[in-house]
DNA sequence: AGCACGCCGACT
DNA sequence: GTCGGCGTGCTC
């Protein structure tokens, strides 16, 4: 019997409609070539004038809708960029968050580029697509026990500790952790599978590119990410699609790149709050990765310098095994008296030990000084009463961004010039507290003749040379000193855990203990004005006892992630239905109603995930089709939001509560 | 989103 | 009797 000829194309439609996230069949005419999985292609909707892209997702031989089809288009290219194992992460992603499969495959699929395309077409009809044989020796991961990587390379999953530090790599020094995540992946690729690296910014997928480029040759080495330009992240993606092993490495979108033979799927520092993406249907890089290589097997790797409850939990549940160094290394952290009172010159802020030991790094090399906030005075007051100042026409907090300068709101950049107390008329403004620049004019007069260096949103600065320095940066914009700092002074400890976020503790000692990491061993780490379950973690560098205490507490509050919570907003009958549909292990937190607009917070199990997504699904795509008249005299903006929108997992519902 | 289908009021 | 109002529902 002959093989029977697929007729039939199943397509998802790239349109933002949720009634449209399935696939839908079309045939296939006679005489049209290319029509395989993956590739792009027209198709008419409704009327044979209106047609959409999509991509061909399977073929058939025979129809699953029961009425009558229509014929396919066109393909669009041949290159077939919708890999299986990519739908299928995508089409779960999607479902566990209530969302459209087509909005997560934006993610792993970048816009279109002709060009680049064509040349990658030309250069795989000549053979010239794939990179030479790899003949390298797999490295050794240091620091680690070799049985212990490879049993993990052999598909274990890990919660992966590593040791604080910076090594050079090539020209560039990096935190000895890119040493250790490039040597896996390299490790990997000499065995010939790919793995992919997802960090959550820029500053550390260099790290991993500059500890990379010493394992492996330039063409192993493949970047997929969100910041690189459209042609440039196209052709990242058509290069990680060809058979041959490489490391994919990129921001929090990595996790979607292809790779069909996937031996490593690594996430570093996974409660950085850019590895939450803020598209919908708003899916976390962590939770990408753990559907992913459930589906796609090969290792998995959550590694930090501090563990989240997210992994702690994955970790006390037996889904992630534990995997340290051999011989762990420590920060030195010093032990400091809590900070004098008045915050009001450097001296004041900082212990008098912090301080002579900071004076006789500063003699050797770079002293790094971390504090949490950038301009000069991030806070000001009503001289007379005390009222925080506020912007005139948003609302927003007042600061001053350099010394001398004109307050600005925080919200809206506006200048404020004639800034009047609202409580008593007064227009008399006080500083409080310091800001980056502030700080460092301070320390630069403490210390006259030091060279001082300002790291800030502004003013990016990636690495510092060996010479001595004061290096004041806001968190997370640290540069890496050459040889690791003298001394690491985290000096707005205070300030920081006085925010009241769900995971302000857990944020705190993710950011000491990454500004610690880039100490040179042995240097002093001081943390002013913070004691506590905080301080000892820092400094005895026990980061399970850590997450561990800190999700106990959470599991007494029930909150996540001790279990799952969704918000659901949108017109305020339409969240009732959709509360009515939900499961009944599904409880409501909270609802509230605001111009029009209704937002509730649910809560439910690990178990009922499932079942509440597809609960809220089904609605999203009833209300999308039945309900689409605005408000009758509500004004009507461009773009009319959907009725209903959901945000699973969302990282903070309770802060604005 | 668009566009057709369909079931009630004033028109040549 | 019909033209067309836009509420309702579908798109392979």
């Amino acid at each position: 019997m002959p093989p029977v000829e697929p007729t039939i194309a199943r397509v998802i439609l790239d349109t933002p409609l949720p009634q449209l996230d399935r696939l839908l069949d079309y045939r296939i005419p006679a005489g049209m070539e290319g029509v395989v999985p993956g590739v792009r292609v027209s198709v008419p909707l409704r009327t044979a004038n209106r047609m959409t892209q999509g991509f061909v997702v399977e073929l058939a031989t025979q129809q699953e809708h029961p009425g009558p089809l229509s014929d396919l288009e066109a393909v669009v290219s041949s290159a077939e960029v919708l890999r299986p194992e990519v739908w299928r992460l995508v089409r779960a992603v999607a479902d566990r968050a209530a969302g459209s499969a087509i909005d997560v495959l934006r993610l792993a699929i970048p816009k279109r580029q002709v060009r680049v395309e064509k040349a990658w077409l030309a250069a795989r009809a000549a053979g010239r697509a794939e990179p030479p044989p790899l003949e390298r020796e797999a490295p050794v991961v240091p620091g680690y026990a070799t049985g212990e990587v490879d049993a993990l390379l052999a598909g274990g999953r890990a919660a992966l500790e590593v040791d604080p530090g910076v090594e050079r790599a090539g020209e560039v020094w990096v935190g000895r952790w890119a040493l250790a995540l490039a040597a896996l992946a390299a490790r990997t690729v000499t065995r010939g599978a790919s793995a992919i690296l997802v960090a959550p910014d820029h500053r550390d997928i260099r790290q991993l590119e500059a500890a990379l480029g010493e394992l492996l040759p330039a063409d192993r080495i493949v970047r997929f990410d969100a910041g690189q330009p459209d042609a440039d992240r196209y052709r990242g993606m058509l290069r990680a699609m060809g058979e041959e092993p490489v490391v994919v490495l990129g921001g929090r979108s990595a996790v979607y790149a292809p790779a069909s033979r996937l031996g490593l799927l690594a996430v570093w520092n996974d409660g950085d709050p850019l590895l939450a993406e803020p598209l919908t249907p708003y899916v976390h890089a962590r939770d990408a990765a753990l559907i992913r290589q459930e589906q796609q097997g090969g290792a998995l790797v959550f590694a930090g310098h501090t563990r989240t409850t997210e992994v702690e939990r994955l970790a006390e549940l037996g889904w992630l095994s534990r995997l340290a160094p051999e011989r762990p290394r420590r920060a030195r952290v010093v032990s400091t008296a809590n900070a004098a009172g008045a915050p009001d010159d450097a001296h004041a802020r900082i212990p008098g030990i912090a301080w002579r030991e900071a004076a006789a790094a500063v003699a050797t090399g770079p002293v790094l000084v971390q504090v949490a906030r950038p301009g000069y005075s991030p806070g000001l007051r009503c001289a007379e009463c005390g009222t925080a100042a506020r912007c005139r026409r948003c609302g927003g907090p007042l600061r001053q961004q350099r010394a001398g300068g004109a307050p600005s709101c925080l919200w809206c950049g506006v200048e404020e010039t004639h800034w009047r107390c609202t409580e008593c008329g007064s227009s008399r403004l006080t500083r409080v507290g310091a800001g980056s620049t502030r700080t460092a004019e301070e320390l630069g007069r403490a210390f006259p003749g030091a060279r001082v260096v300002v790291a800030d949103g502004e003013r990016r600065v990636l690495e510092v040379d060996e010479r001595p320095a004061l290096v004041v940066a806001t968190r997370g914009a640290e540069p890496v000193a050459a040889g690791g700092y003298r001394a690491v002074l985290l000096l707005d400890g205070e300030r920081m855990v006085a925010r009241e976020t769900l995971r302000i503790a857990e944020d705190c000692l993710r950011w000491w203990s990454d500004a610690a990491a880039l100490a040179a061993d042995g240097a002093p780490v001081m943390l002013v004005g913070v004691g506590g379950r905080l301080a000892t973690a820092l400094s005895t560098g026990n980061v399970g006892a850590f997450a561990r205490a800190e999700l106990a507490d959470r599991r007494a509050l029930g909150f996540p992630p001790a279990a799952r919570v969704a918000t659901l907003e949108g017109l305020p009958d339409a969240v009732a239905a959709a509360r009515r549909a939900l499961p009944p292990e599904a409880a409501v937190l909270a609802e509230r109603v605001a111009d029009g607009r209704a937002r509730a917070i649910i809560r439910f199990d690990y178990a009922h995930g499932a079942e509440v997504a597809r609960a809220v699904r089904g609605e999203i795509v009833r209300q999308a089709a039945t309900r689409r008249k605005p408000i009758p005299g509500a004004a009507r903006p461009g773009r009319a939001p959907l009725p209903l929108r959901a945000r699973f997992d969302d990282p903070e519902p309770f802060d604005e509560l």
